[in-house]
DNA sequence: AGCACGCCGACT
DNA sequence: GTCGGCGTGCTC
């Protein structure tokens, strides 16, 4: 019998043919070629070949015969799982995406391509001796890891503060999974994917340990992926795109650090990664572990609902004690004559920190050297021409920067509007930090080398370990850096931590409470983790009085919590409602607006008769032009209750406004519960 | 995206 | 007459 593939494409089509583009189109299977559902395969479309995914093979077809043409061949070996098939329409329903772009986040296109010809060498370290033995447990460890494993189709948030011991809780039900036959997935934050994590999990597990994200080189991420696939590789570690793996036969799934923003893409196409791992979960019946010791406020709300379990870790292993907090009103500071970057007693402790012979981590939520530069004589400030947004001084090499496009210019010698010299450098950045203590250290006759780590100086491969190595080996010493400081690294010489302006995290937007109570209290989480020493940590701030501060002060994050969640209940925010934004980009303002306005007709008609909406408006984006495109945005406030149907009717009048010719210059986005607004 | 089809004005 | 502009529609 005749047999026939439905083959979504991966081809961009006119928009004007968007009622085809959502769906499979029909081909034959020659009887020499073994289809399958999940193959990748090349077909001819118009006078074109392009890749195609079969998403399902039948032995009938509402096609014409004489429409049909049959498959030219694989576009590579790899078969898309049948789970993560099963998983496709609710994956496409949740974040409103296209069939064809879920399909290529499961086979992305490095992989599809096969493998790159490579020079080097592996990169992954092949293998290490098993030098690592498993840990005893303590009670309340050992509880978490037999309450997973009994009762394994549950999804877990695990609470344990900084030190508690969770990997050693995820690497017992690892071990429990390999043992019943089965495989797991690890999630880690961006960020926190260092070689590090990867050495401790192959020298407890071996060489069963493949590890999976953006920045691997082609050859490598071939070769993990490969032995994923094959099943040779049996613990995937990785970033948000891991949680795509081709494992089969899951046991268990892990989100570490699960409040972590990374988890959330912010480009298309936009997904959850809890999500996801969540439906994988159900799919396998197998447990879905979210840690963290100070959880997402939405992951909390779940779990008090009873939607998640609660475990909770709530002692330090070792029992050495949380750093102190001090709180540094740096208006004060200045109130009393001190315009420096440091606190008085801040500055005084931390020489004394170094003059006795320990080791301090300065953070800063900020790259580059300083924010804007301003001339003092007209106003003149560096712009980009491309984006709405100051351009940055980069003092390597003397340049401004746009962080939202390559706009790069030399920095002025003089202000290219009046010809004044008098250019001012305005809030500060990681390097001028370490320019400033330096001299200050040098005042104070202290010797002990300044580090810096942001994204700027670790982009190249190895240049991070590279900084943690001289920092960790050289006592005492200061390493300055941005986020980047404040994942899962251990030194146990660091005794002092300061935040230089802990403010800096907070941006109009109702998590910004929440993104500085997780980040700050991980910074704190730096100071004192050997034994026998208690760190300590100076926050300094312009807002001593704001309670997010108490809260990390005094280490609670369950009032936290409490606080926070009575807010947004009150004012209606998620997860007591949930936010849409359509962004619409283009060349053109004026069909932008145009565009805008006829998706926004239909929602306002909506409203009036339905009152779904808390909010609904629209308005340029905080940022409105970034690399020349024009930005608009809708921005919808659902009440929850209404919130699926409320959606579903959004994007409904989005698709039907993209298939006008009005809207075939400009590209429009479609984000539920989005990570930014700018 | 490409390409074909078809309906108009301008030309050897 | 017919050459070629691009608006419109289709690609299993």
């Amino acid at each position: 019998m005749m047999k026939y593939a439905k083959v979504v494409i991966d081809a961009v089509l006119n928009a004007r043919a968007v009622p085809a583009k959502d769906v499979a189109w029909d081909y034959l299977i020659p009887s020499d070629l073994n289809v399958v559902r999940g193959s990748c395969v090349v077909v001819p479309f118009g006078k074109r070949e392009i890749d195609g995914f079969v998403v399902d093979v039948c032995d009938k077809t509402d096609v014409a015969p004489a429409l049909l043409k049959p498959i030219h061949g694989f576009a590579t070996d790899f078969v898309i799982k049948p789970e993560l098939l099963d998983l496709l329409p609710q994956i496409c329903d949740r974040f409103k995406l296209r069939p064809v772009d879920v399909l290529k986040l499961y086979l992305p296109s490095a992989i599809r391509a096969g493998k790159p010809k490579r020079n080097g060498q592996r990169r992954v370290p092949a293998s290490l001796d098993k030098m690592d033995q498993p840990v005893i447990l303590n009670p309340e460890q050992q509880y978490c890891v037999d309450t997973v494993l009994n009762q394994p189709e549950r999804v877990y948030l695990l609470k344990g503060v900084t030190g508690s011991g969770k990997t050693e809780v995820y690497m017992h039900i690892i071990q429990k999974v390999l043992d019943a036959g089965k495989t797991a997935l690890v999630l880690v934050p961006e960020i926190g994917l260092t070689p590090q994590v990867l050495s401790n999990f192959k020298a407890r597990f071996g060489d069963v340990v493949a590890m999976l994200h953006s920045k691997l080189g082609g050859g490598e991420k071939y070769d993990e992926w490969l032995r994923a696939d094959q099943g040779s590789a049996r613990i995937v570690i990785g970033a948000r795109s891991a949680v795509f793996a081709p494992l089969e036969n899951l046991g268990a799934i892990i989100i570490d650090e699960e409040h972590d923003g990374s988890y959330q893409s912010d480009s298309n196409p936009r997904y959850l990664t809890h999500d996801i791992a969540i439906m994988r979960g159900k799919w396998h019946h197998c447990p879905v572990v979210l840690g963290s010791a100070t959880p997402s406020i939405q992951s909390f709300y779940l779990a008090e609902q009873g939607e998640y379990q609660l475990l909770e870790l709530t002692k330090r292993v070792n029992d050495v004690p949380l750093p102190k907090i001090e709180l540094v009103d740096m208006g004060n500071e200045i109130r009393s004559g001190n315009g420096g970057i440091f606190g008085t007693e801040v500055l005084s402790d931390l020489i004394a920190t170094l003059r006795a012979k320990h080791s301090a981590m300065i953070f800063l939520n900020r790259r580059g050297y300083s924010q804007t530069v301003r001339c003092l004589q007209c106003g003149w400030s560096a712009k980009c021409e491309n984006c709405d947004v100051s351009m940055v001084y980069h003092k390597d090499d003397e340049q401004l920067k746009c962080h939202y496009c390559a706009a790069r210019m030399p920095f002025p010698e003089r202000c290219p509007k009046c010809g004044s010299t008098y250019i001012k450098h305005g809030a500060m950045g990681t390097q001028k930090i370490c320019a400033e203590l330096e001299k200050l250290l040098k005042q104070a006759r202290v010797v002990a080398p300044v580090l810096r780590m942001d994204t700027d100086n670790t982009q190249t491969k190895g240049a991070l370990v590279k900084i943690l190595d001289e920092f960790a080996k050289t006592t005492p010493s200061v390493l300055v850096g941005t986020q980047m400081i404040a994942k899962g690294h251990h030194f146990p010489q660091v005794s002092l931590v300061i935040i230089v302006n802990a403010d800096g995290s907070f941006v109009a937007d109702y998590r910004s409470a929440e993104r500085t109570f997780a980040l700050l209290t991980q910074v704190a989480g730096r100071a004192g983790r050997a034994v026998g020493t208690t760190g300590k940590v100076y926050l300094q701030t312009y807002m001593p009085k704001h309670y997010v501060y108490k809260f990390i002060q005094s280490y609670d994050y369950l009032s936290f919590y409490q606080r926070e969640i009575t807010e947004r209940q009150a004012t209606k925010y998620p997860p007591f409602a949930t936010i849409v934004r359509v962004l619409v980009s283009g060349t053109v303002d004026t069909k932008i607006i145009r565009v805008i306005k006829e998706i926004m007709q239909p929602l306002r008609d909506y409203d009036l008769e339905r009152q779904n909406f808390i909010y609904l408006g629209a308005m340029k984006c905080p940022y409105g032009r970034l690399q020349n495109k024009y930005r608009y945005q809708i921005l919808a406030r659902i009440r929850q209750d209404v919130a699926e149907t409320t959606i579903n009717y959004m994007y409904e009048c989005v698709k039907k406004v993209e298939q006008l010719p009005l809207a075939q210059s400009v590209k429009i986005f479609f984000e539920i519960n989005p990570a930014s607004l700018s």
